[in-house]
DNA sequence: CTGAAAGCGCTAACAT
DNA sequence: ATGTTAGCGCTTTCAG
């Protein structure tokens, strides 16, 4: 029954005071007397009053609402993403309007629903946006930032971890562990992160003199990476060691080899994987991979985003940021890492 | 620099008609005659334009956002859930507002920004609402229902599935495996889910004639669950099956006891889980758990939330749904399962 | 500092 | 069926 929301109106009237001058004690920038706000804000507790934010944002233009775009949910990287932006983003007074991209749902449709709803700007996580979409959004003046995941394309700011350097030292770590025989099961090769992650390592084994011995697309996939581990061993000459283009498919992979085929991990094949999830470190997996700076990704797409909304000539940038090793036990590694010359490399450039 | 969006007023300029007569071709309901809609919408399509959902709103007073709250999103039976509702909601139209509610930040300034946002109805996943807050989106007109958490209030809507039900099976599979000693780690026991669990678990192990050997609070943490069954196993008796709160704590308890303990599942110490997430059917886990119906939750808590904004007059209503035993091998169990009796009963029942 | 007045972009009577 | 006229609840000139 009660549809009657109290308005500054009431308020106003209630205090005794006009309603702009209600308006300008709930504007951060308004200028009013001690007596007048203490007036109104008395009103407003005792009426329960609180601004319609809709109808401010019709005025000002701004809703203080970013629009995500998520892919999937199933690899933790993502749950963890979408947990720290919606505090990051609160923190800075925020809202997160969420669309989840799930299967073969239309990217376009939702980044028109969002620019229906007068979103200040998007985050788009493991997706990508065509030519024309970006067209759109900057034709609506809403600056857009691709979180992990890459684009060619000069108008929008990216935010990724460094996957070809990632990605070659995994290779590095694995050769100098000793394994000879390395096979991958790749990160989907029709994404920036797929194609950069097998760049990387292959680049990385070239580095060291290695090359690769077979490669299957896991398509980031549980089901696709199980049955590629398990063409890959299941022949005469099966890898020393796999590299997986993410944790997600890593744990798919070793289950697949542990349970399925009889292998033990590093015993029979080492395994690597790219991300660090929090699963990663369960004694289950005890996943050696590539930590993506989960957090410092958050900060510079938030950053990134925000600066573009106050100052909309800011030019879209591209951040591949740095990430660590992490050395678990699902490969067999070598007696000490960093390497000696690495570890010079490093301290040179502090 | 394009901060001119185009109107309705531009759309009827260009297309030689009133403004109105473009707001009711983009009103489902409006009447406009085939020519006119033609005009209009070759209009709009020419200018790009797309009605301002803000405006709509603010005069209509629905905003077809919905607010939703989630507690944790590392439990992987929330990210699932997460996603299955933003589908449903996404497919009747709405979209939604999300709040994390990681920590201990405020739950009340969540809602009270949900309500400044005009949002049609709220789902809160795994947090529970106070009276005084209850009140307040009741004074708003604004429902809310509860998810895979219940209240002691009549003026929220709540979906469950059967945890008392579901608990009291997962008691009496253990014991009909034989196992004597049996203990617990229970869910958050401050939370209607934890207690009823509980309640459930006890009630099914006096049922046969069996009783809780030992039992500790594991909140639903990772962390205090594994020390929980660290401290539960690492005496002179050991329980011989413990059943935990949820799967993501059971994951916890399996790998602190082989890792940490070195002891065997099923082998040593029998397994159970609750909720039925994914990854328990992963062969490094394969969890013995009961399965939450999250699909029939998800309908059910829309459709319940859809009928109370289509008619604010509608009751609030209370769901628990059934869920089912799903056996796999981190249990020892009985030789036949449901047993004949059981049987009978879900016949005589259809 | 404060009130009056003019909208933000749109929907919803109300006439015609 | 369509145009005219009021607003939705608020911010923002503009006077004073």
């Amino acid at each position: 029954m009660p549809r009657d929301r109290v308005t500054a109106m009431d308020v106003a009237a209630r205090a005794g005071v006009s309603q702009s001058a209600v308006s300008r004690v709930f504007t951060p920038g308004g200028s009013a007397s001690k007596e007048t706000a203490a007036k109104v804000r008395a009103a407003a507790d005792a009426l329960g009053y609180r601004p319609n934010v809709l109808a401010r944002s019709l005025i000002t233009g701004r809703s203080r609402i970013i629009g995500l775009v998520v892919a999937y949910l199933d690899n933790q990287f993502y749950p963890d993403a979408l947990e720290r932006l919606s505090a990051a983003l609160q923190k800075r007074g925020y809202h997160v309007l969420v669309f989840l991209a799930n299967n073969r749902s239309d990217v376009s449709e939702m980044i028109d629903q969002m620019l229906d709803h007068q979103v200040d700007g998007i985050i788009a996580a493991s997706v990508s946006l065509s030519n024309q979409l970006a067209d759109r959004c900057e034709a609506a003046g809403i600056p857009v930032v691709l979180f992990n995941r890459g684009q060619d394309n000069w108008r929008l700011s990216e935010v990724t971890s460094d996957n070809l350097q990632g990605a070659a030292e995994l290779a590095q770590y694995l050769v100098a562990g000793g394994h000879t025989r390395i096979a991958q099961v790749s990160g989907w090769l029709g994404s920036t992160t797929g194609r950069d992650r097998d760049r990387g390592f292959r680049d990385g084994l070239s580095s060291v003199g290695a090359d690769l011995a077979a490669s299957i697309d896991g398509r980031y996939a549980r089901s696709e990476a199980a049955s590629a581990a398990r063409r890959l061993c299941d022949g005469p000459h099966p890898p020393e060691a796999i590299f997986c283009g993410n944790d997600h498919m890593a744990f798919a992979v070793m289950d697949a080899l542990r349970f399925d085929l009889g292998m033990s991990i590093p015993g029979d094949v080492s395994i690597v994987g790219f991300d660090d999830v929090p699963m990663a470190a369960w004694k289950s997996y005890d996943l050696t991979t590539w930590s993506q700076p989960a957090r410092a990704m958050v900060d510079t797409t938030v950053d990134t985003l925000m600066a573009r909304i106050d100052d909309r000539t800011t030019h879209p940038k591209k951040h591949a940021l740095p990430g660590r090793l992490v050395i678990r036990t699902s490969a067999r590694g070598p007696a000490t890492w960093p390497r000696p010359d690495k570890q010079g490399d490093s301290h040179a450039r502090l």
